[in-house]
DNA sequence: ATATACCCGACGTTTTTTGTCAAGATTTTA
DNA sequence: TAAAATCTTGACAAAAAACGTCGGGTATAT
């Protein structure tokens, strides 16, 4: 398993992306701006999300990303397996110098803990949805600026 | 976080221990030659899990290790925690060349779903003892060799 | 046209993981 | 006591992965 800043960062992308798109395409710059990451290393996590249709992107001046779904049904899941590849590679399956990539004697009684590790952590990220993040980071920010 | 081959050869090893351990102390060599993996790494790993007690040694000819627990009392989650260090780091945590390591707009909404999938990660790695895999694998090889 | 902004492959650096080595300490056994 | 087996430990080397940068390209609004 391997869950690194490429996800944090990927994920910082697609709520702000989220957040902001109503009023129109989110330009990376934009969201450098407000999350403070490395601008070059976005575009190819931005890169990665749009192949997944995860989001879309308008080019020219004014242009920027947006949702390619309701938020609601983009899950975490889905945003960390777009970047991140398999979120859980099964260690079971790496090749090894040695060759004989499982023949250990425990046979492989470990690759079902992998499985059902792997299972878990798939079901409870598949289970949050953007649209919960942002209303929770809006609850937080929450700026004097009432509701309108 | 970050399971990796250690966390896997480490989880062999001690299971091979637990699986002979009856019948005297288990050497490296012994376990190499089951499993087929790289004895100078393994040394290192059992050195952890030696350091962390989960593991005891016997020095000297006819020396080798044993579990220092019943194996019902040691959990995946021990193990990988010994060879691995803490089994799921918090992103928001590290150290990025930017300093403000969590400043993001997004205030931490993601810290909440790490630190849930965490607690997922671990509780179940919790539940799973050596003793249930060691009857799982056993169940598996079943040698023709009768009971008892 | 020009400025803005995405597109995308290639490259370089750093960190982590994996693996090896060598010298030492302990214990059994002959 | 000498030899052999076996663990102990730190240092080092190689490989892989992650992180980040660059430069040239394409599309679009103004």
């Amino acid at each position: 398993m391997r869950i690194t800043t490429q996800g944090d960062y990927a994920l910082k992308c697609i709520l702000r992306i989220a957040a902001d798109g109503p009023r129109g395409p989110v330009a990376i710059s934009r969201i450098v701006e407000k999350e403070g990451l490395p601008l070059d290393y976005l575009e190819q996590l931005l890169l990665k999300l749009r192949r997944r249709r995860l989001i879309k992107s308008v080019r020219g001046v004014k242009g920027g990303y947006l949702l390619n779904a309701p938020a609601a049904s983009i899950s975490v899941a889905q945003v960390l397996e777009a970047v991140e590849g398999d979120v859980f590679e099964l260690i079971c399956g790496r090749k090894r110098k040695s060759g004989k990539s499982c023949k250990g004697s425990q046979g492989c009684v470990l690759k079902d803990v992998w499985k059902n590790l792997k299972k878990k952590i798939e079901t409870y990220l598949d289970s949050v949805g953007l649209d919960e993040l942002l209303k929770r980071s809006r609850c937080i920010h929450e700026k004097g600026r009432g509701p309108r």
